[in-house]
RNA sequence: GGGCCGUUAGCUCAGUUUGGUAGAGCAACGGACUUUUAAUCCGUAGGUCGAAGGUUCGACUCCUUCACGGCUCACCA
């Protein structure tokens, strides 16, 4: 692979890919390298989750293509986090109620079907990643912590905690400084980690003292006082320090975040340093917004998910869109989907007649797997074609769009995989963002003449038998006989019977849905 | 208060790494197909590249300052 080595390809992952191998330095390259992407098993997985995977995953492909070096993916999920608060959208908040501040993964399920609460939140999340097909290995900290992954930095950790707090500490809030701790022991009476406060380091024994007597939410502590070990699970550490930690065992050398994390991962790579370990390589995206510009949140509801997306168009339209610039934050909406899916299909007809060294640069080479899945297109159908024809259809069978398609542009039929799911979308995009927006208008006294007309001329015998053209020019014999211009009763169609402003050619129109069927249009308007 | 991103055509964005008098798609407008209407083809128009200063023979591009819009952080991962 080392024909790629000398061009400098300007796509955003190959870039990182250069960061990375300038980062491992000479002798890195050898080595496997570790990509790593965490997420809070508090609910269920969302469009970042997807986000930060896919991205992760091109930014890993460019590297493999540069180097030929093996790399991994961990995606580590935080189950041992204690439950904070309630979400709202899930079964059983009094049961959720009463485990406040307990590990997600001690939990009980609340949908019932799973061992734990972070276990069904996990299990959603593999099903998640496995639906796009991406490779990582799955860990959990329940997992780590308990297997003892993180001892040696548990250890080093509990040696370091005067220079821990000395960098923790100036960040916080003044009134928070007090007693803080990087280690949450979880209490051996209630479980709990978020009512137990440190009092007292032994370093040489690996354990902490605490008492389990602070307030949290709701709940307050049981008012057990223990010594924790601080292995095995013994205890957990907070937030910056944790990711510091996962950094150091598992040798991760790439990871990105959101730039919310920013100051975060600054004191992560400090603690990491004090640890004795190198600090990853790093890279902060920014957000996705609404169509407002304010922040996507789940909790909220703006914005959209990764299912409506799927629903309307198809999943590479969705990669296509979050592979644009990560520094750039996006506006996320599905009034979008249509021109992202236009832009998309564009792309894959120009995909085809690129040199190589093109196609690396191509959106589409990265999104579509290192370039080994890249459907061809050649058909200029798109999504805003679809569209109306679906709309002037009224909700038709993917059938018969298909044909109306085949009529439009033979070519159609080689690429069927592409155009297929394109129409199933197109109709559910269709049925639930166009149709009720559908405004039927009133016709003129003259107009109702002409559909009178129109329907007599349609209703004579060997009507149906017309060709395309001949029920093209039928349109202004009528319009002509009434001296109005043919263009004013094709717009009366598109208005009155269609109720949008612009449609198919009647002729090609009235041929696929057939006579009757312009017949009955013209009955259910009442004419 | 700290950090960050953005500002280029009506809209959505390329172009900035490696300086050489601005591009695409859509929208608009005009035309062609002896019938403008899912379309296609040809063409036209549209930008003091947020502002000012600096470096340079030359700046959308590099440096400095500022303005505007927005995001984010202070233990919540």
């Amino acid at each position: 692979m080392n024909t790629g080595k000398k061009i400098n390809y300007k796509s955003w992952p190959f870039t990182e890919a250069r960061r990375i191998i300038k980062f491992v330095g000479p002798g890195g390259l050898s080595r496997e390298v570790v990509f790593q992407t965490g997420f809070g098993p508090s609910g269920l997985p969302h469009i970042g989750t997807f986000a930060e995977v896919a991205r992760t995953t091109w930014v890993r492909r460019a590297y493999e293509k540069l180097t030929g070096a093996k790399t991994r993916l961990i995606a580590f999920s935080d189950d041992l986090d204690g439950l904070r608060k309630v979400p709202d959208n899930l079964p059983k908040p009094e049961m959720l109620r009463q485990n406040l501040g307990k590990p997600l993964s001690d939990i009980p399920d609340p949908y019932g079907c799973c061992e734990s609460f972070s276990g069904h939140m996990i299990g959603k999340l593999k099903e998640f990643l496995d639906t796009f097909g991406f490779d990582y290995e799955l860990r959990s900290a329940s997992q780590a912590y308990r297997n003892g992954d993180f001892n040696e930095g548990l250890k080093l950790l509990l040696r370091n905690v005067d220079k821990i707090l000395e960098i923790i500490l100036p960040t916080l809030k003044e009134e928070n400084r007090e007693g803080w701790s990087p280690f949450f022991p979880a209490c051996e009476s209630c479980n709990r980690l978020y009512t137990t406060r440190v009092t007292g380091y032994h370093p040489d024994e690996l354990t902490v003292d605490y008492v389990c007597d602070a307030p949290f939410g709701e709940v307050i502590g049981c008012g057990h006082q223990g010594t924790a070990s601080v292995l095995d699970g013994g205890v957990k550490v907070g937030w910056k320090v944790d990711w510091a930690l996962r950094w150091f065992s598992y040798g991760v050398n790439y990871e990105m975040y959101g730039k919310d994390l920013i100051p975060s991962a600054e004191l992560s790579n400090k603690i990491i340093r004090i640890m004795g370990g190198t600090p990853p390589c790093g890279f902060f995206y920014e957000m996705f917004l609404d169509e407002n510009g304010e922040k996507i949140s789940k909790s909220r509801g703006n914005g959209v998910s990764v299912e409506e997306w799927l629903e309307y168009a198809p999943v590479e339209s969705l990669a296509y869109f979050i592979f644009r610039d990560p520094r750039q934050a996006k506006k996320l909406h599905l009034d979008m989907i249509p021109r992202t899916v236009d832009e998309y299909l564009d792309n894959l007809r120009r995909y085809r007649d690129m040199d190589e060294v093109k196609r690396l640069d191509s959106p589409l080479w990265h999104i579509h797997e290192a370039g080994a899945s890249v459907p061809e297109y050649g058909s200029t159908i798109n999504f805003t074609m679809v569209n109306n024809l679906v709309s002037a259809l009224g909700n038709p069978e993917v059938e018969l769009v298909r044909g109306f398609m085949t009529r439009y542009d033979t070519e159609v039929a080689k690429y069927s995989e592409v155009v297929d799911t394109l129409v199933k979308k197109g109709i559910a995009y269709y049925n639930d963002r166009i149709l009720p927006n559908k405004k039927y208008r009133e016709p003129t006294d003259v107009e109702k003449s002409l559909f009178e007309d129109l329907k007599e001329a349609l209703s004579a015998p060997g009507a149906s038998e017309m060709s395309e053209k001949e029920l093209q020019s039928l349109v202004f014999d009528i319009a002509r006989e009434k001296d109005v211009e043919p263009k004013n009763l094709f717009a009366a169609i598109y208005q009155v019977l269609l109720g949008q402003e612009r449609g198919p050619r009647f002729g090609t129109f009235a041929r696929l849905v057939g006579v009757q069927r312009v017949i009955e249009l013209i009955d259910e308007r009442g004419l």
